[in-house]
DNA sequence: GTCTATACAAAGATAGAC
DNA sequence: GTCTATCTTTGTATAGAC
């Protein structure tokens, strides 16, 4: 009212704070998968987001209540695929869509990974908490809703800890050059190793959201 | 010959520096299994091995050479496990020994871990080279020398990658109270699970090698 | 072989402007 | 809603003594 031109000193895009937060999120996932949760700056996530380092310390208060958001939202949008896999009608059985499912997961850059850094973290107090009620939860809804026996349930779990494995370990690097590397690939992705290879071909050519 | 009691200054416990790398190397390997590479300090394993934190870069240079050395350490360890579980003569399968011989390892304190949080750092550049070199050995061996086919050494490594995950959310420490965690522990370990169990038990005695 | 002291860089978090 | 500037802590690594 007083005064003219007060938002000309204000960024370019400014948008809704949800918006943002989303923007973050997925940045952040593609960062903390790739380099963990303590390997991982805040800088890299702005870099990654396109926003200011401080912004994203202000928007979630601190780097380990970003991480946990991160993992919180893995952690949906996985429950998420699975329900629907289960209330798809189709001729392939319930358990390999489920696996087809959470192969599909490769596309959202760094969410598998995130959860297997946050995962292998058990001994801090509440990333731990996190991802014990997560897996727990992922284990119940696959005895109760898909009705799996418990050894069914652990076996799919594994062979997810194995893609899990294979994807942060770049196997894919091997693919083209190391037999063994391709033999077991193609063993233990009978189905989804083309998504794969695509996924991290185009992880080799955009380095990393912050270069190393 | 000139000077009387230049010893003086010495710390009251020198030893061979081949023990004390071992020493350094041993205690390296539960503080980065617990905390993962970047979230390890190399003043934690300092205070973990119980000498000065410039000892242990002096010792070993960088800490990612320290962390690379815990590397080629666990896994020299994992393949003399393998090897020795083959050669013994027993009435049970040689799978089975491999999968208890792995199951041991549990008992090297954090080394396990630390192969796993390796695994997943594959984009470093040399820790994400030494852990697909280490894996793929181990893939190699279990088809040529123990004589799996691809599917079962691909198996064998699931129910590894799944163990692994399991110590690291530290699922056991559900084990009294959860009726889940407590199944999904029995059914993915059905041999072993009173070993994990005990380890547990004493990491959460000496809640770590340095408190949180 | 091992320590103390310390230099120097990085990173998380806060203050305050616009 | 978002930035710039900056404080503060922590952590790796080096220098040099004993």
């Amino acid at each position: 009212m007083s005064r003219v031109d007060t938002t000309a000193a204000v960024p370019v895009t400014r948008m809704a704070s949800d918006e943002r937060r989303l923007l973050i999120l997925t940045a952040a996932t593609a960062v903390f998968g790739q380099r963990g949760y303590a390997g991982t700056t805040t800088d890299q996530v702005a870099i990654a987001a396109g926003v200011s380092q401080p912004y994203v310390v202000r928007m979630f208060g601190t780097k380990e209540k970003l991480f946990l958001a991160v993992l919180y939202r893995a952690l949906d949008t996985l429950m998420a695929a699975f329900r629907r896999a289960l209330a798809e009608k189709s001729e392939i059985s319930v358990h390999d869509r489920m696996g087809l499912a959470y192969a599909d997961l490769l596309t959202d850059r760094g969410l598998l990974l995130s959860l297997m850094h946050g995962f292998v973290l058990g001994s801090d107090p509440e990333i731990g908490r996190t991802a014990r009620d997560g897996f727990l939860e992922v284990y119940r809804f696959l005895k109760v809703d898909v009705g799996m026996t418990p050894e069914q349930a652990s076996d799919f779990l594994a062979h997810g800890m194995m893609l899990n494995t294979l994807v942060g370990i770049r196997m894919t690097d091997e693919y083209e050059t190391n037999p063994d590397a391709r033999e077991l690939l193609e063993t233990s992705m009978p189905h989804k190793l083309p998504l794969l290879l695509n996924v991290a071909q185009a992880e080799r050519r955009r380095p990393s959201p912050t270069a190393h």
